[in-house]
DNA sequence: TTAATTTTGTCTACTAGGAAACAAATACCG
DNA sequence: CGGTATTTGTTTCCTAGTAGACAAAATTAA
């Protein structure tokens, strides 16, 4: 086990699980990663199911909405970096799921659009939507998980504009 | 570049950065996942200005409030998987920023203190915590803030029960 | 006590994601 | 027009984090 630590006599090391007061541990970033984690919990548990990658899934969500949508642009609204982004539409590829395009007015872009097993795996998947939705706020009455989405959107200023 | 998408005519792609509708863009979780990234953004950015990473910092503060915590209660209570907390142990060892030592009465276990560099590091960053919470939350006034602190804990359900 | 189970930490892959350097195409500017 | 700057996507390398198997110690059951 390669344990290097000394053992050494007790000291009085609080035996059980109390912890005490906060600094970190109550500031408004951590109470966001814990809430994204269990978000993403419940995400990833059914995409397990379904035997999908979250990742692709948002993106597959996105570009179902938006046919043609260039992938700089999935990019930025999904907030994804570019060079992740790369990969995921290469393998979507691969896998029959998406389709990329260059159209000739730009011909740096990528237009993305779904294959037809994209537009399947995209819509069984999304039916299980509600249902995550509903488990991640499953704690909060319909005012509160409506306040709480309006109190993120205006945290994050995601009403005045889209892209960053 | 290796481009192997097919370069063919135009095809009404929307051509701005305007996006449809909306669906998982519009979910609890991805506005969670959003304030969380914008949040861990100011985390980081500091912490690079401190040179120091963002996992050793929620460590230290936490070993700093909780003088023998057990590793693995650090590891709950951060949400970060044994695994990943038995390498950020071991590299701050070596830094010489942590101690570890093993309890005679449980010797699977370890217990963590910060050594006088940890908390000399610890002590310098935290004072940059109120400009971090400052920035995380500064598009909401101070009763918003608060609301949406309380409805991340009730969300979590981190009032009832501090581990899980 | 002995045997099975659980807890605790570690190790070895593997995955997701980020940073930086790059190349190609386009936009801008003189 | 010609040259510079910006945008767009890709590639390579690196870090953080996860899953699963494992070993040792402690706990529970028989």
């Amino acid at each position: 086990m390669n344990r290097s630590a000394s053992i050494d006599t007790p000291d009085q090391g609080l035996g059980g699980e109390g912890i005490g007061k906060e600094s970190l541990k109550g500031s408004l970033g951590f109470l966001l990663r814990v809430a994204q984690l269990r978000s993403f919990g419940h995400f990833f548990a059914v995409m397990s199911e379904e035997n999908v990658r979250p990742g692709e899934v948002t993106v597959l969500d996105l570009v179902r909405e938006n046919p043609g949508i260039r992938q700089g642009v999935v990019s930025k609204t999904l907030k994804i970096k570019r060079a992740q982004m790369s990969k995921m539409v290469r393998e979507m590829e691969a896998e029959g799921l998406i389709a990329r395009r260059v159209p000739r007015e730009d011909r740096r872009s990528v237009e993305l659009r779904l294959t037809p097993a994209g537009e399947a795996r995209i819509a069984r998947i999304a039916t299980r939507f509600p249902e995550i939705e509903a488990r991640t706020g499953k704690r909060l009455t319909a005012a509160e998980a409506r306040e709480l989405r309006r109190l993120l959107i205006k945290m994050t200023g995601l009403e005045d504009k889209e892209g960053e």
